[in-house]
Order: C-alpha cells, then structure tokens, then sequence
DNA sequence: GACCAGGCACATC
DNA sequence: GATGTGCATGGT
C-alpha cells in the first residue's frame, strides 16, 4: 500500500535529518514574502533580499505596498529575477490590499478552497507558492509539491516522469493524514533529501532511501 | 565556466 | 494541449 511506503519515506527521512524546522520566519508576512521570492531560487539568496527589507525597515504589508517597486526591485536583487519578482510582490500586495486591507488575521476565517483560488489569481503565485504560503504561513492541511518532490517521488517510481503537479498532490494527500505538522515537516524533508542527496545529475548511490525494502 | 537553485507567465506550434 | 523561453543572482 502506498500509504506504508509513504511512511516509510518519512520515518527515514526524519530518522536521517531531523525535525526541520520549517518555515524560516519569523511572521505570516515574512513566509509569505519569502514564498514569492524563493522562486526557482537558492534560500540563501532569499535570505539575503529578506534581510534587505529588514535592514530598510519596509518588511510590513503596509510599507512594502506603499514602496515603489524600481526601489523594491534593488532591496531583493541578491534573490534573482529582481524585476520580476517586485512586479509578483506588488500584484500580492494590491489583492491584499482591495481584498482584506493588509491584514493577515483577515485571510484566518478564509476557507482553504477559496484562498488557494484567490491567490492562484494574483499573477505571479502558481500552484506551489500558493500551497506554501497556505500550509506554512497559515497552517492548512495542503501537501506542496517542488522540484525536488517531483524528482524524488518519480526517481523513487512513486510517479511516472510528466505527470503533473494537482496528480503528485494528490498522491500524498491521499495517502497521509491530513495533518499539517505532518505535511510541514514531510515537505521541509523532501527538500533537505533533495538538496543534500537527490540532485539532478549524478544520480545518488548513497541516498537514505535506497536502504528502504521496496527501494532495494 | 558550467551547472544549479524550494516557479511562473507567456509565445508559439 | 504540449513544449520552449525569458527572467538573474550567487554558491559549488
């Protein structure tokens, strides 16, 4: 049964690397932000844009929708695709802003549904800054699927190669409880397995995972 | 210097 | 509907 193996994967990771930690923020905004700027992007990098907006003080829903976005564009070019990502944080700020006034504890009584969809419609949140800023910033029971889900499961034959993001979802979220420590943690793992063994090429002999019975 | 990193929107076929 | 491309910095 896939909900065996599924946990199996997760006891070895977590018996392997530990509690993780997840999300690095310290406030809804922040993991929100963070969310935005991790696209396709190294954390460390992020780390270093999110310390800008510390530094400069604008790291709120208000001063950042007030600051203009060339000069938000420079505070976040240590996390890559700067113009871009100013114009997704400004789209995010301007929904926020009409929708629920800047205000975080607005979007609390929001069903998980209908917030997935309205941040869907921000241009410039897909499907995994969506889920992110859903379980990690708001603590809804919603599996997020990466890069590195997606190679771990399809390199683990969970999946076939191509299939697509709502399908792998689905095949965690119907496989474990819906818990959102569970999911908080399985996901922060998947990424630290990636990270450290499960990277594109060379393909990894020493993953924790090959020593799993049905990975053998 | 090549490769990679916690995606997404858009163009083109 | 599938496939390709631009966006960009910083670490290994």
């Amino acid at each position: 049964m896939l909900s065996g193996q599924l946990n199996d994967i997760y006891n070895m990771l977590y018996g392997s690397f530990g509690p993780q930690g997840w999300w690095p923020g310290d406030t809804q905004f922040e993991i929100i932000i963070g969310a935005i700027l991790t696209q396709n992007t190294n954390w460390s990098n992020v780390e270093k844009a999110i310390a800008n907006l510390k530094s400069e003080k604008v790291l709120t829903p208000a001063k950042l929708h007030k600051l203009n976005t060339n000069k938000l564009a420079k505070l976040i070019r240590p996390a890559g695709y700067f113009n871009i990502k100013a114009k997704r944080l400004k789209n995010f700020l301007h929904w926020f802003d009409e929708s629920y006034n800047l205000r975080p504890k607005n979007l609390e009584a929001v069903t998980t549904d209908r917030l997935r969809n309205e941040l869907l419609s921000v241009k410039g949140i897909g499907p995994e800054t969506a889920d992110s800023i859903l379980l990690y910033a708001f603590d809804r029971p919603v599996f997020v699927v990466d890069a590195y889900t997606t190679r771990i499961a399809s390199r683990h034959h969970l999946i076939e190669d191509g299939v697509d993001y709502h399908k792998i979802q689905k095949l965690f979220e119907s496989n474990l409880p819906a818990d959102v420590k569970l999911f908080n943690e399985y996901h922060a793992l998947l990424v630290r397995l990636g990270k450290d063994f499960c990277k594109p090429t060379p393909k990894c002999d020493d993953c924790p995972l090959n020593e799993l019975p049905h990975n053998a």
